[in-house]
RNA sequence: GAAGCCAGACAGACAGUCGCUGUGCGAAAUGCACAGAGGAAAGUCCGGGCUCCAAAGAGCAAGGUGCCAGGUAACGCCUGGGAGGUGUGAGCCUACGGAAAGUGCCGCAGAGAGUAGACCGCCAAAGCGUUUUACGCCGGUAAGGGUGAAAGGGUGCGGUAAGAGCGCACCGCGCCAAUGGCAACAUUGGUGGCAGGGUAAACCCCACCUGGAGCAAGACCAAAUAGGAGAGCAAUCUCGUGGCUCGCGAGGCUCUCGGGUAGGUUGCUUGAGGUGCACGGUGACGUGCAUCCUAGAUGAAUGACUGUCCACGACAGAACCCGGCUUAUGGCUGGCUUCCUCU
RNA sequence: UGGGCCGUCGCCAAGCGGUAAGGCACUGGGUUUUGAUCCCAGCAUUCGCAGGUUCGAAUCCUGCCGGCCCAG
């Protein structure tokens, strides 16, 4: 839902809202999985902070479903910001992400 | 073989790679080691610990519980027993004190719904009258019919004008005693007279229990700021403290205007703890010894990928901590009951 | 964490121990040349679910399910 080129490096905000996905567990599981996915891509994601919102389905989506739907998002926006930002700044930073 | 009842344990396993949270080691590292959700972590329905209010007091009010005994820190929980209900049975269920302290309610129907009553009936003995083997009046009665969820014990015999606990027998009920049992209660005997239906998850009475708030409790450190202005009340007052009164403690308090702060540490996991053995107890459970340390986050941690195997993985995520209850849920094991078939 | 409220026909709802009002909508009929209005009639087999108390429960009690609100 949002994302803001801020530091040198790709920073992720999880906004898991209860009345989206009622129950505790498939919320701990949603996020585990974006989580997961943004530590195995974040050297390829541009350097901007991003905010990961889900919809009232995601509690019924498959894992399979949620992780290409992240790469579809992470798609998106590297189209969006592809003339805004430069490919060297990304490269030159290998400092750990703060999720 | 089918259907059912009860009890129990388990909650994918192993290996590898990369990650997350905590702790320890280390000067540090892009390190190393160890540990890392549940039987219900859930609902928040009860009980307790802990913390603050007065190391919690009195009375009223309010609420809860309600056969007996035991267990427990405590309970509305558990165990054992009694009584009642239910099922062919294994079993299961039960707010299970008091209706003779008082009050209320019992629609419709029905004569009458609670110090009973007379619609259809039955009888008319005694008394009176007449048209005298009869009828009427004065009356008697509640057996039978009818209404209702419920009509002031039930069945039978006697009795009577007809009837009626009016009398008797048995059953039921109340009271007393004995026996067994800690008790609830059971059994037996005697006695009374059949009196006042139901409802207390209607008010209520009796007994017992409950002070209030909650870890965002509370404690500490740091930062910031204005010990501001105005109004009101004030020891017969105000606040702490909650529904009220008392009591106790403090001495200022309340409102308005304007302004400031809300960051961190702790509480935070060693506990009515787990496991094993022995002993006591029918059992819940208790005692002793040995042994183990087993999440502690704070935008909130358990995952992803790969390989092998199987039954192909249900319900579901800790937030101060424990004991229960309730609800959700997968397959497995053991015991028992009923029925069917075969030998 | 603590506390409160609600669930009744398709919709809005009254009823709070005595056998489910009313309005809108819908269906049928009438009035009208036709339509609206108007008139008449119909429309709750589980009152969220499951037990219990009572002669009798939407109502009382208990346990669940769903929804909403408040305080910190």
């Amino acid at each position: 839902m949002l994302a803001r080129i801020n530091k040198p490096f790709p920073r992720l905000g999880l906004a898991f809202s209860k009345k989206k996905i009622p129950r505790a567990v498939d919320r701990n599981r949603v996020k585990r999985i974006v989580r997961e996915q943004f530590r195995l891509t974040q050297t390829t994601l541009p350097s901007v902070d991003m905010i990961v919102m889900p919809k009232a389905g995601t509690r019924n989506a498959k894992n399979t479903s949620i992780i290409a739907s992240f790469h579809a998002l992470c798609e998106q926006l590297k189209q969006k910001l592809g003339n805004q930002v430069e490919q060297s700044q990304r490269s030159s930073f290998t400092l750990p992400p703060q999720i």
